[in-house]
DNA sequence: GAAGTATGACGTAAACATACGACATGGTGT
DNA sequence: ACACCATGTCGTATGTTTACGTCATACTTC
C-alpha cells in the first residue's frame, strides 16, 4: 500500500498493531464503555420475558439511539435478535456472552502489581 | 440551567442520566477499551523492577501518545507514578484496580439470560 | 552554568462515538 | 387496499478519542 506513505496520522489504526487478544479485550470492553449499553444488559437479565423495543421506554434516550446501542450489542454478539411477527425479541446471547466475560476476567486477573517491592511507590 | 432548554442535541451527555453503578462499570470499561492500555497494564504486570518511560519502546507507539494512555490510567487510579529523580516510576495501584476488577466482574456476573424458555429466540 | 536526558503539557488533524429527527420497511388488522 | 404500529436505516450535528510533533520543565552530570 503506498498510500500508507502520505498518511500523516494515522489515528486509530495502530489498534491493529497489538495482539489479538489486547484487542479482544478492548473490543469487548469498548461494548461496555457505555452506561446505556450496560442498562441494556441488565434490563434484558431481569426481564422475564423477552423484551420488545420498547426498552427506549424504560431508558432516558430515544428509540433511535436505543435501537443504535442495540445494534452494537448484537454486532459484538453479546445479544441476539428475532424477530417475531410485529416486534423484535432481544435476549442475551449467553454462549457469546460467557465467552466474552471469560475472556476479560482472565485477563484482569493476570494483572497484579509484580514491583514496588519496598524502594519505590 | 435555562440554556439546557436551547441545546439541541444534546451529545455525550445522556450518560449521567443512568445509575451511579452503571457509570462507574461503564467508566472502568471505557479505560480497558483500547489495545494500548491493555498492553500497558500487562507490561507493567510482567515487569519485575518499576518501569520507566521506555514502556514506549516497548509497544508500536510514540512516546507523547504512550504517555497519554498513562494519563488515563493513572486519572482512573488503575496505575500509580512516582517522580524518582530522571525517571517516573509506574506501577499497578493494585488496591484501586481490585475495586474496579470487583465491580465489572460483580456486574458480569449479574447479567443472565432470564427469558427465551422455548417460545422465542 | 551548560549540555544532555527524561518527562509532561500544548496544539492539531483525523477518525470515531453519541444522540436524535425524519424517512423507509414490513407485518397487523379492518 | 388502507391505516396503523413497531422497528430499522439514513443523515446530521456535536463532542470525544487517538495519535503525533513540538515545546517547556526539571533533574543529572560535566
Amino acid at each position: 500500500m503506498f498510500t500508507s506513505y502520505f498518511i500523516k496520522h494515522m489515528t486509530y489504526t495502530k489498534a491493529t498493531a497489538f495482539s489479538p487478544e489486547q484487542q479482544e479485550v478492548a473490543r469487548i470492553a469498548k461494548v461496555l464503555s457505555h452506561p446505556a449499553r450496560i442498562a441494556i444488559l441488565q434490563h434484558l437479565a431481569e426481564a422475564k420475558t423477552c423484551i420488545s423495543g420498547d426498552i427506549s421506554s424504560a431508558l432516558p434516550l430515544s428509540r433511535t439511539t436505543v435501537s443504535q446501542h442495540l445494534t452494537e450489542l448484537k454486532n459484538a454478539g453479546l445479544i441476539k435478535g428475532e424477530i417475531d411477527g410485529l416486534t423484535v425479541c432481544y435476549c442475551i446471547d449467553q454462549e457469546t456472552y460467557d465467552k466474552a466475560r471469560q475472556l476479560l476476567e482472565g485477563m484482569l486477573a493476570a494483572i497484579k502489581s509484580s514491583c514496588c517491592t519496598d524502594t519505590c511507590c
